[in-house]
DNA sequence: TCCATATTTCTGCAATTATGGAAATATGAC
DNA sequence: GTCATATTTCCATAATTGCAGAAATATGGA
């Protein structure tokens, strides 16, 4: 449900977490240095990559001892693909080139 | 603030009511006849439609007795901006074609 | 003024969410 | 097995949010 993921995203701390895996993709980050990054302590950070993670929004993988995140760029393309067509295709209250500039 | 707008979006009456409105858009629709589309108790929806102007994704306007709700495209612009940038240009995480497909 | 309609505000309650310390679990090195 | 490190789960608390009935306010017409 795109409610969901908008919501899992509707809060500073995962906004920014999502904006640092993006700014990492597609390596990601382990939880350590997300942690570092943002100055999050662990079990707080631990429930926001939980939340993301249950709403699609990043992926996880185990390497040995840590847990290496990364951003789930399907779901969020499908997101944007949704929010694009709610704005800009099924009623053309946005015009496409408001918004992206490509055609290159 | 993104976050607070994302998290605004982040609901599914609240999305309902984006959504409708934009399907209305540029006209918009009074509160009668959101509340008769979306069966939302009026008290609900005042609540609803308040969070949605306090984020400034919506406009309002008074039409005598009525109160004509509108979707603030330019709002909805920056936020498109916003991920648009995120995931496509600063960090190249999504291909901008895989979002959206103009060059008509 | 009085009335009808539209919409919001007041109020309270229930549910959800955010937060973080402390304990538990997982993994690998020795 | 013991230890150190990484991360999560447990737990409690505070804050926010969602919801809706009832009362209040706004507007315009008779």
């Amino acid at each position: 449900m795109y409610a969901d993921m908008l919501s899992a995203m509707g809060t500073e701390p995962r906004l920014r977490i999502m904006q640092l895996l993006l700014s990492a993709h597609p390596e990601g980050l382990v939880v350590g240095d997300i942690q570092e990054e943002l100055e999050i302590p662990n079990s707080t950070l631990s429930h926001h990559l939980d939340k993301l993670k249950n709403e699609n929004l990043v992926q996880v993988k185990r390497e040995s001892t840590f847990l290496r995140y990364t951003a789930n760029t399907e779901a969020l393309q499908e997101l944007m693909q949704f929010l694009y067509s709610e704005c800009c295709t099924r009623n053309k209250a946005l015009r496409p080139q408001d918004i992206v500039a490509i055609c290159s």
